[in-house]
DNA sequence: GCGACAG
DNA sequence: ATCTTGTCGC
């Protein structure tokens, strides 16, 4: 496993290059990680780190003529890290790869900060059998589209700590993701486990064919997920982790929906995780 | 050009 | 995700 990306130190490193006498903006600091879709991350880092040595060379808008300070030396890491889930995204197998299924797991994190609190509950007969916990410290904000390199590592934690289980519920999406491997895919591929993703809103794709009580999510002419409709009227997204087939995530995620409006093994995952943060020894 | 954007 | 007041719906 690679050492988790560094995103204020790089951030950091970024304002070490703007001049005296020179101001620039969260967007070409965005612009300069990689992606722009950072922006929003760089503006909230900004006011909440360890920033005042640097936060002056920083304007929300361009006076008049003004420029904004635009030559970075840099190699675009948020690039380099969507590269990576595009090459983890062809290595994601989504049929079913096992027989019978007994332990049911799920997982979620609460956070203080950047500090997140994981559980991972298994389930068995619709039981709680055993729970693992991790408490992991992220240098990395949370940013549309790279959620796993904020919490995966927290998850991969937390998961390894139960003594096993058949699929592993995630409280995120798996292949419904703009390069196709998103939180769940990630976890699932790291440890070569069944993964669902389940999320309880879109991030890309749009609900195209019905299948009776749900219907199929369909991104760039691909079917990437499944919308399962949900009491309240808003919809929950279900999709491949890795190692399991769509048709079996969403008859899984159906026999665990009862209420809560989440599947039973992550509702009991998210109100551990709390408790955790709460409760912190 | 404006908006969308998991947790 | 987290904080947090008032408010909409069952």
């Amino acid at each position: 496993m690679a050492t988790p990306f560094d995103f204020y130190a790089a951030l950091n490193d970024l304002l070490d290059q703007v001049p005296e006498d020179q101001v620039t903006t969260p967007r070409q600091l965005s612009l300069a990680m990689g992606d722009p879709i950072a922006t929003q991350a760089i503006e909230d880092a900004l006011r909440r780190e360890d920033y005042e040595e640097h936060i002056y060379k920083v304007v929300q808008s361009l006076g008049s003529g003004k420029a904004a300070f635009s030559d970075f030396v840099t190699d675009e890491p948020l690039n380099k890290l969507a590269e990576t889930q595009r090459r983890m995204a062809e290595k994601v197998i989504s049929i079913d790869t096992f027989y019978g299924i007994t332990k049911i797991a799920g997982v979620d994190a609460a956070y203080y900060d950047d500090r997140a609190y994981c559980a991972c509950v298994v389930l068995e007969r619709d039981r709680a059998m055993e729970c693992g916990t991790a408490v992991v410290d992220s240098s990395f904000p949370y940013i549309p589209g790279y959620l796993a390199f904020r919490e995966a590592p927290a998850v991969i934690s937390a998961a390894r700590k139960v003594s096993g289980f058949d699929v592993l519920l995630v409280n995120g999406h798996g292949v419904a993701h703009p390069r196709g491997c998103g939180l769940a895919t990630h976890v699932g591929l790291e440890l070569d486990a069944p993964t669902i993703g389940v999320a309880g809103r879109r991030l890309v794709g749009e609900g195209k064919e019905d299948r009776g009580d749900w219907r199929l999510i369909v991104h760039r002419g691909r079917v990437v997920g499944a919308e399962l409709p949900r009491e309240e009227g808003s919809a929950l997204y279900v999709s491949v982790g890795h190692l399991i087939s769509l048709e079996t995530s969403v008859e899984i995620v159906r026999s665990l929906m009862g209420k809560l409006g989440l599947p039973k093994p992550i509702a009991m995952a998210h109100a551990r995780a709390l408790d955790e943060k709460n409760h912190p020894r």
